[in-house]
DNA sequence: TTGTAGGCGTTATCAG
DNA sequence: CTGATAACGCCTACAA
């Protein structure tokens, strides 16, 4: 009771004290030092080890001023999406002697902002941002302080992001040769607009002469349950869309479930396209036909284009390969 | 280009400077300290502001002997069963001021070591683990130095469980009210053994008469692919069970896909439960039987038990609701 | 109400 | 090869 408060842990000092030498010999020593003599190297090591040293990383933040960690800001853990981008990211920092510390942000701006103000706070060697929702002049304005590398974020100065646009033309193309015309498009929370999914969206349309159909745009919140909701207003357009194009893997799902409860046969009713590939996506019933994107590599890029940052090496946009379309079983030709 | 390394942040120092004031004077002033003159506090806040002050966690953490952040060590990010429970706990914990650090270790004892050895070199102020895979001893040498809370683990002398053989117990019932008596048990990554669903699952057996079967207990990597080969195991076996207890969601929607690749009908032919209630399950074709678990509210409870731990007051264990059976589309009676 | 002094644990830069 | 010393930025006595 009480007592994690009392209980100091041991220090340098006592390594020293108990060693018969200098506190800075004993850094040099655990540092692996060649300058310091192999005898009074292993001493201070095996006394180390013994006494359960464990380095006082705010110590040594302090005089180092570099933390050897990296921020993560994740926007939904819920998202598996964003686990693979996140392992990516752990063993690459790991290679580079990192530690990687992940916030989550649930995608509200200010918990984002909260997140990034306690990565400085913390001296982290640098930020990785995925998806952020902040306006850009806020990274701006701290790019000077700490680097900072946006996933999938082609505005920022920085950004490790692949191709999204062609994965979304993929999904465009294939529905289209599946006879699809009336296709709806769902954007994520923060609308369609520069979004380079509705981008690709509209410009296949117009490269097939498909009038667009401002109606058929929907927002999705974020929220699974909200699904009923874009469900009811797909239905109630008249004609009705015969496709759909979700925002994400995790949204298709809420998306087919709803249909099916008003009735509708998926995919022989409507199709759905999803994206991200997450894990379980290819054992639903229907199968996902979604688009599936690299992102243990993006993970990995984006700790090696910080490290260059860092050092200030030339700082090329890292390439990412594309996002490769996966045509499995919500999809389907048109009815007739 | 490598800037980053020279833009010094604005100190306390500096502030005071500007602030024509001693350094202590601003800190007292930026605690918000009574023994301030109003009119000098305001002028420091205002300059801290202006000049963007942030402290500098490193430095306050070595001073005060603790950081005022929990860290916590999530087995498998993958899984959105963390995310609730990682929401309760920081929720909970932004109430008290502290912050939420999340490290990630796959499952992997060694990481897990690993993660929590940096828990203790950022000098945090508690750890949570849920689901702990190091042995207890591990956890009990560190108890001393700061205080650690397991979630679902009843062997740690500190933990915050649910009452996890309750909810097993719940889904054995409903598959024994359907009429099953072959019911196959599919354990977690570190096997059956001590673990409170196994145990329920024997239990429910023995209540009923009905003999344990080794042949029907197998083991669920974790990983989605590895459910194929539980499917075949699972087809193998003569008499075919006609009912599963699966470890979780994860596992019970691999096992539902690879059980209809070989033709089986879920849930005429074979029942699948599940463990979990993710959010997707009840979306599901079909949806999932499943136990729902309070994680958001056993995030709130660890914090609040760890917060009672640190000051050293009585620190019982919270009681947290049980888990609730979800019934639903995965289970059905068992076949003529 | 404010300034002074000392220290938190570590590292880097000097001498020796 | 090793010891002494001065930071790093902040906080808390204690003194004024």
């Amino acid at each position: 009771m009480g007592r994690h408060l009392g209980s100091r842990r041991v220090t340098i000092k006592d390594i020293a004290k108990a060693a018969n030498v200098h506190p800075s010999t004993v850094t040099r020593a655990l540092q692996g030092s060649t300058s310091v003599k192999p005898d009074t190297r292993e001493r201070v090591a095996a006394l180390a080890r013994e006494m359960g040293y464990r380095p006082n990383m705010a110590a040594r933040t302090l005089v180092m001023r570099r933390s050897h960690i990296v921020g993560v800001a994740i926007p939904d853990m819920t998202n598996p999406f964003f686990a693979d981008l996140a392992h990516g990211i752990e063993d690459e920092a790991a290679k580079h002697g990192l530690r990687v510390l992940i916030r989550n942000t649930s995608g509200i701006e200010s918990a984002e902002r909260d997140a990034v103000g306690f990565f400085l706070e913390l001296k982290v060697d640098g930020v990785i941002v995925p998806m952020a929702r902040c306006p850009n002049e806020f990274y701006e304005s701290l790019a000077a302080t700490v680097p900072i590398v946006h996933v999938n974020r082609s505005e920022a100065p920085h950004h490790v992001s692949c191709d999204s646009v062609s994965g979304s033309r993929a999904i465009m193309e294939h529905l289209l040769e599946l006879g699809h015309r009336r296709i709806a498009f769902i954007s994520g929370p923060t609308g369609p607009g520069p979004e380079p999914k509705f981008r690709a969206y509209r410009e296949a349309l117009e490269q097939h002469g498909i009038a667009y159909e401002p109606d058929f745009i929907l927002t999705f919140s974020g929220a699974l349950d909200d699904c009923a909701e874009l469900a009811d207003s797909l239905m109630r357009r008249a004609p009705r869309p015969t496709a759909v194009f979700a925002w994400n893997d995790l949204c298709a799902i809420g998306l087919i479930h709803a249909l099916r409860e008003r009735g509708l046969d998926i995919p022989r009713d409507m199709s759905v396209a999803g994206h991200d590939d997450l894990e379980i996506a290819a054992r639903l019933e229907p199968p996902l036909t979604t688009v599936h994107w690299p992102m243990y590599q993006m993970g990995q890029h984006s700790i090696r284009y910080l490290y260059k940052l860092r050092e200030g090496r030339n700082a090329q946009r890292p390439a990412v390969p594309a996002p490769e379309l996966q045509v499995r079983g919500s999809t389907a030709p048109v009815p007739k």
